[in-house]
DNA sequence: TTTTATTAAGTAAACGTTTTCTATTTTTAC
DNA sequence: GTAAAAATAGAAAACGTTTACTTAATAAAA
């Protein structure tokens, strides 16, 4: 690759006068006793020569590479951006590179990315995975990967999961609707495919059951199945459908709850250009607080999810587990989600 | 790191009882003659095996690896993300995997970003630097690593440029304003350091002064430098910032041009909950066509740069660069910008 | 003083590929 | 039918590290 070639641990061991063999213990952190003149003269002649050792060798030798990877459906959804700005604070801190992997929602591309990482000796991933088998998961944690899990449920995979308590933000969501004296409430969302979307359903379900109010088939709104030719924002313009197919149906529902920030502002931007006042006709709710969410007018009420720490704490469990080479429980840590509430909800 | 070794070219030669010469030959697509059947026996040994050639290995005798880098000042913004997708694509597509470095503005980490990229044998960046000095890119252009400048000036640095008529569109959006018949037209920017900006800033008095306009300093409205403590966006802040100074020093503007969709954003929020309308009391402009920018209510008049496609040509010079192993010319490539009227302009 | 640890440095063997030589066979050319 | 050329396969030499093993010198223990 370089017409000027890099120097080797061998220049270095020429230059210094001494064997390769020190010239190794000397520039990595070796606790093999040496003496101190001697590693410093070797390291100053390294820094000299602008020596780095190559990072191939190093990791045939060693049998891993400092890479650390996010693979995710969609990068393009803020919450997996805010997720992504910390994992990559963490990885970065630490001397690793960051590696993101989006799958476009397809389970096949998925494995085929962790194929090539662990083809490339990658010790560690969080993945938010599409596929609903944890088999493939599996298979990698068995061969040794480190796999954090990210925001989802995936019975029987053999790593953490990191998680919001998504049942009780459906939960606490409706409640706050309710209390504002909200009755009809319709729930718009994408697919139910995933776990996360099932489970702030329920919650909207349990929070409507506790307060005597019937579950109502028609004010479930689900987006189609996201047709993938679109460049976009898929959940803007499902949220756009969504609001379509409210107005077309003339829903008589107060309040929509929408399974997170941007299929609410697709809902909104769709109500708002056709006339209909938010909140004053009627409330919308998300989920996520995307940091736009407090920006839009009217800014939108929601329940917060801390996700760019939630990120950094994926990546400070998997760093901790290779460095200690021990095994990641398969714990599920959950954590709370918070209500925020702006203007685009109002009481009835 | 894994339990489980994997196979290695040997085991696959000692299957198929072959050398591991002919192995290696069979698996990658040597253009060395040898005989159809074997080739298909040995790979159909592989697969059984699940053998595959370790990238460490690859990449000590290749001096080469796989990886692909996009090196950014803060991913936050739409405009970077929304490249990142279109480099992401082609990198993927053409089995490279893709490395995001952040570099949080600082041309330290830049920096050393490109030292632990050479170190480790990426052959290929995408970078949107914030060093005005060109010393370091060219450094490791001439060590042989293919870098393309995404989206600005850097003037002596031996690599070629994609970018914007940065100029042209702040003209063309400062001519719409006037062609409204706003005369009195406010400038909001982040700090001028980037070329990108100034050029904008450059067209907009251009066009100010083609219409006979005067340029006036008390319309412009720079925002403070980032604190960069904040974990939040800074543009929309600067944006919030500059809209709060505005309406205290009660300019008399009749429209506000914003150095991009993020800023304009955040002077909208600002405007909006103090009870300026949009447009009707005032109009606002933006730059770069975020996907955000039509659901925005109102939805917001910007100039389209078409980012993604930038990201997909940039990747696909990079990759053919590589491949063909010719240097990259220091050309500039320079994409028409494109005027995309909504909501937030209005004549009168 | 002799024996035994400890410290310090060097030698050489991996790690898993790709590729240049060599060596053999088969085809082509005359 | 022979000589040259092409096709095919294997052996072995890198690539640049880390580390187990050896060796030499020095310090501690007897």
């Amino acid at each position: 690759m370089s017409d000027h070639k890099r120097p080797t641990i061998r220049d270095v061991a020429r230059e210094a006068h001494v064997s390769i063999a020190t010239v190794s213990r000397a520039i990595s952190n070796s606790d093999y006793p040496m003496n101190d003149a001697l590693r410093e003269r070797v390291r100053s002649a390294a820094s000299e020569m602008g020596y780095h050792p190559s990072v191939a060798a190093q990791m045939l030798r060693q049998d891993a590479n400092r890479d650390i990877c996010l693979i995710v459906p969609n990068i393009s959804n803020p919450y997996y951006l805010q997720a992504l700005r910390g994992i990559n604070a963490v990885v970065s801190e630490n001397d690793y590179m960051f590696v993101l992997c989006n799958t476009e929602r397809q389970a096949q591309r998925e494995h085929e990315y962790l194929r090539q990482l662990y083809q490339r000796q990658c010790l560690g991933a969080i993945i938010s995975s599409v596929d609903t088998n944890p088999d493939t998961i599996n298979q990698y944690v068995e061969k040794g990967m480190k796999i954090v899990l990210l925001d989802q449920q995936l019975r029987g995979a053999k790593c953490p999961t990191i998680r919001f308590d998504s049942r009780g933000s459906g939960e606490l969501a409706t409640n706050y609707l309710i209390g504002l004296g909200h009755r009809k409430i319709a729930f718009a969302t994408m697919p139910l495919s995933r776990w996360t979307r099932q489970e702030i359903y329920h919650g909207y379900q349990d929070a409507l059951i506790n307060s005597s109010i019937t579950p109502d088939d028609s004010f479930l709104f689900v987006a189609d199945p996201p047709n993938d030719s679109y460049g976009g924002d898929i959940e803007l313009t499902a949220g756009a459908n969504i609001a379509a197919d409210f107005l077309a149906g003339q829903c008589d529902a107060t309040a929509i709850l929408c399974i997170n920030d941007m299929v609410a502002f697709g809902v909104l931007q769709t109500l708002l250009q056709n006339g209909v006042r938010v909140p004053d006709d009627i409330s919308v709710m998300g989920f996520d607080d995307v940091p736009f969410a407090g920006v839009y007018s009217p800014a939108l009420t929601t329940i917060r999810y801390p996700s760019e720490q939630t990120g950094r704490f994926a990546a400070m469990m998997l760093l901790d587990s290779i460095s200690s080479n021990k095994g990641l429980d398969t714990i599920e840590m959950q954590l709370n989600p918070q209500l925020v509430v702006r203007q685009s909800t109002r009481k009835i």
